[in-house]
DNA sequence: TAATAAATTTAGACTAATCTAAAAATTTTT
DNA sequence: AAAAATTTTTAGATTAGTCTAAATTTATTA
């Protein structure tokens, strides 16, 4: 069965969606997420469901059916595996990729991507710290909490982001901060949610409620 | 301007054609080159010619202008480039790269295909020794003859092949003849045009005339 | 619970890329 | 040069993906 870039697309929406919370996606949420109108996702959604890829109750959401999981997650693996190859070998900065590895993620050759697997030496995260699927779909996972939880005193290393748009990351480059910084949190103020957090056992800085909800930290 | 995946893959046949002794490239060459029907042919010619991309004269055959001749050169040294990348950091055999790299080649970010570019040592001929034009569009030229031209007694190294064709190259894989392979010529036996060859200062092998005219080598 | 607002689907149209079958043009052969 | 063969183009249809506008369904609120 031949699946098109764009479905694949909308499979990866759809995936995105439900993952979270919510157990099924809206038409609503997907042309937002898609960028595209409602109708052109109720006929789409009706094409996937015709391909056994999602299960769509009118008026009532679709989710991903086995099958559209699978797919869905190899292009997850794809896009992530891509996107250290990127980083690490390309030396793009970690705010840079997304656009390409978007592209890349398309191409379809499970013989590619093991290869690239071990040429980048297995890595189970990306740059951004979120997890790479294995070749059977299995995530990685790692014991982490945002570092609003942290108490005073605590000290933590910079895992992931829950955000990864370019101006999220663009500031935290900024700040310095960055993946596998070293964080001690110094003070923290209820009334805005900000914090003040040593870098590096170096600086002294000060961060905004809305970095401190958007960061990964393992403790340590 | 918009060009689409399938727009870029009629540039490329139409160079390919264009690119050896006929100037203009006939329709059917195209539809034979594309796998698909001449009166599809006709369709894209005429959208490539209203973007400027070709030159149409009908019955005539067509040719590249200058933006479509750039856009093809592109293309072949994004194609050139990510094989050089699947044999040499991926470890995939010469023949099994042509299909990925048709993928590829499709992902247009000139900063990619640059820092590929250098990540690869700057590379002047591909897997299978044809020359990587570089990001003006240049190629590199070699002083090859084909093995057929070469006089008893002369050496010469591998550096191309005419064909690409994997049952050709799996055959070349089979003889123990790769690029960068040493040669001697032996003896000609013009009845049938194969040669008795020395390989790599250790084997005498004996190849066929066909064999012979599809090898690249350079003179020693 | 009826009215209003929001979300979703249907209807109908458009573009890019493709096809087959038939017509027209060109080239080759006799 | 006329007939035959080949090449190319036209005509008309098809599929995937998209759109806007209108209709319908569901949810919210007064």
């Amino acid at each position: 069965m031949k699946i098109s870039k764009t479905e694949e697309n909308y499979l990866k929406a759809i995936f995105s969606i439900t993952e979270k919370d919510t157990p099924s996606a809206s038409t609503n949420a997907i042309s937002h997420k898609m960028q595209t109108s409602a109708a052109s996702v109720t006929d789409m959604v009706k094409r996937l469901a015709k391909k056994k890829l999602v299960i769509h109750e009118s008026h009532k959401g679709v989710h991903l059916t086995k099958s559209g999981n699978q797919i869905a997650t190899m292009l997850v693996r794809r896009h992530r595996l891509w996107e250290v190859f990127l980083v690490e070998k390309l030396n793009f900065l970690w705010d840079e990729v997304h656009e390409i590895a978007e592209e890349l993620e398309h191409i379809k050759s499970d013989e590619l991507m093991e290869r690239l697997d071990n040429f980048l030496g297995n890595p189970k995260f990306d740059p951004h710290g979120d997890p790479i699927p294995d070749a059977e779909g299995i995530f990685a996972t790692r014991q982490q909490v945002v570092l609003s939880e942290l108490e005073e005193g605590e000290n933590g290393l910079v895992v992931g982001v829950q955000e990864s748009s370019t101006p999220f990351l663009k500031y935290l480059n900024q700040l310095g901060l960055g993946l596998g910084s070293e964080v001690k949190v110094l003070e923290k103020y209820d009334y805005d949610n900000s914090a003040k957090i040593l870098l590096n056992k170096k600086n002294e800085i000060v961060i905004t409620g809305k970095v401190c909800q958007n960061l990964f930290l393992q403790k340590k």
